[in-house]
Order: C-alpha cells, then structure tokens, then sequence
DNA sequence: CCTACCGATCGGTAGG
DNA sequence: CCTACCGATCGGTAGG
C-alpha cells in the first residue's frame, strides 16, 4: 500500500518550523523544539538546512515571492483602480486562507534575518509596499477614490487585511467570499450608512 | 543646579526594556542587553525587578490599564455609536502617539508571558474586544452603522489602528490630528468617493 | 539519520 | 551597584 507521496521531509520540517514560530516566535524556537516536531534529533536537520535562518529565509522570501506574482498580475488588468483594490483585498485573503501558519511567521518573523537578507527583503517590501499604493493614488487621480493623504490610506489597507491571520488561527467558520464582501464593502463604503 | 528631577532608575530601564523588546523582540534581548543599555551590569537589574518577565508584565499591563480607562471614558459618555468610534480611533491614535515603544512592546510581546499572567492578559484584552464590538452592534442596531458581521468590523477597525505603531517608528511627520481625521473618514466613509 | 560533543550565552543567585 | 559564579540551554560540528 504506497501512501499518496506526501511532502519530503525537508517540506515537512519547513511547515513544523513555520508553526513554531508563528506560536512562539523565531529566537524562543530552539532547533530541539522544532527537531522533536518532527521526529528526529536536532543535529539531524542540518542534512535539510544550514542553519536556523536557513529556514526562516525560505518561509519569508517565498512568501514574499507569492505577494509580488499576485500584485503583478492584478497590475496587468485593464481594470479600474477601484476593482485592482477590491483584487488585492482577496489576493490577502486568498493567501492567508491557504497558507496560514507560512505566512503569520513571514509576517511577524522577518526581522530575525540577518544581513545581507534582512535588506534584501525588505527592499522587496518596500517595492510592494509602494506599487501598492501607486494603485491607489491612481484612482485618487482619476476621481475614483476619495483624495486623502495616499500613505494613510495604503498602510490602513494593508493592516485591516493582516488581522486574518490571527483570526483564521482561532478557527472561526466564516467562508473567504464573506470575508472578501464584508472587507471590501468596510473599506471601500465605510461603515456608516 | 538641579536638574528636573528625572525618571528613577526603574522607569529608565523599563523605557530601555520596550525600546530592545520592540527592536529585538523580548525572546532575543538579554538581560545583559538591557543592562548595557542602562549602564549597568546584569545582575544589578534584578535589584529593581523579580525577573525577565517582570519588565515585560508591567509594560503589558500598564497599557492594558491605558486602553481600558479610556473605553470606560467612552462608554460613559452619551455619544452616538459614531462618534464612539471616532472617539475610541482618536483613542488609539493618542495612545501610539504619546508612548509608541511601550505600546509596541505590548502589542507584539505579551504571548511570552507566563501563567498565570498570560491567560489575565489575554482575559482582559478579550474584555477590551467585546465591549469595542458592542459599540459597533449597538450602532448597527439603531442603524446608524452598515449591517456587517460584526466580528469582521471589529478586527478590521482594530487592526487598521495598529499599523500606526510602525508608522510612527519610521519617523513620519504627520499630526495626530490629521492621522485622526483621514483614518476616521477612511473607515466611517470608505476609500470610494 | 545518530551519538557525542563544543564554546558561547542565557537568566538568575550569593555575598558583599 | 559590583564581582564571581551557577546550571541549563543554545546553534552548530565531527565523524560515522
């Protein structure tokens, strides 16, 4: 009887890790804690990983990799900035819905790196960050989208859609369709009347 | 000449322990962190406190105390649900401006508390949520606010505040009066014009 | 993948 | 507030 060819222990060891981290962060995960996740000896993982950061690097470049494809194709739209918004919001949730545990330790997480890393992603960063917002003072300027300062608006957009990953995690049941209305509808109508 | 009477050594090394556990995060600062950056030597701290954790507590729980003062002033007052929320923004907004290192500790590094002190912080905050979502029902009930799962609107508003802490971090010039005014639009009215 | 082990660093204490 | 020190644990390596 073959099993359904699961994950490689390398990628088995990688979810362990993002799991551990996103409970009790990066420096309080020792490399036993994440070794005893997995069954094996500590000294084991160094076959699957170089080092500690090793692993913690893969878990926020490709995440980071997976919010970069996202925006680019919604930036190859021809749609208007107001319907780009309202596909960011469910590129968020859409990855946050599928890869929970990755994507709050990519979050949370990323200031462990070190040099020459830790510039490198957040260079990545800020370049999301700012095509982001380009979207935005996009529609501002074309009369879609209500003129305030862009920083505000973007930065709010961004941190009402990262409270997901706290909230998936305590296991409520709501669908990925409601959460995309409901958002979008707060952000983009407002929630007065 | 004396000088204005300065903070105690406590009050020193407590705004040291927020600024390392905000940088660093509390797990990877050390006490001999800490103590270099009050001039001091590591052992010499636990002459003004019991522990590690002890810094942390009262810096979570100071600012529990912050938080909820200033719900019950809003609670109290005969507001409509409207101006509730304007005011509990305007909350949150104060609060970050006035003490941004201390409130960023507390936001991000209260998970490594112990029992029992973990399970009081996380009974109190889930207070502060509750009585926050109230206020959003209530307005919803008298139609004042969309209908939405209220849940959905609570997080969101919540998380849209927390951004703020790295925002002022980064040591952006904006008045909290301006920040108060866009993001209260922004969430009452929305981002479509 | 394991046993055996390394030097470094950790939070904290004793005693003054 | 310091010197001196403790046992525990850390990330990682050698060698098989």
């Amino acid at each position: 009887m073959t099993m359904p060819e699961p994950k490689s222990k390398r990628d088995e060891i990688r979810e362990a890790a993002a799991r551990l981290f996103r409970d009790k962060g990066y420096a309080a995960t020792s490399m036993r804690d994440l070794a005893g996740a997995v069954d094996i000896k500590a000294s084991s993982l160094y076959n699957h990983f170089d080092s500690k950061e090793d692993i913690l690097r893969q878990i926020c470049f490709d995440n980071a990799q997976r919010f970069l494809a996202g925006l680019q194709e919604v930036e190859n739209s021809a749609d208007s900035a107001t319907e780009k918004l309202r596909a960011l919001i469910g590129l968020h949730i859409q990855i946050a819905t599928e890869d929970l545990t990755s994507i709050t330790a990519f979050n949370d997480e990323w200031r462990h790196l070190n040099e020459p890393y830790l510039s490198e992603f957040k260079t990545i960063r800020r370049d999301y960050e700012r095509r982001f917002q380009s979207i935005i003072e996009d529609g501002m300027n074309k009369g879609e989208l209500r003129s305030m300062d862009s920083h505000i608006a973007t930065y709010t957009l961004f941190s009402s859609m990262r409270w997901l990953y706290d909230w998936y995690k305590s296991g409520k049941r709501i669908s990925a369709d409601e959460l995309q209305r409901d958002i979008s509808a707060l952000l983009m109508n407002g929630l007065s009347v």
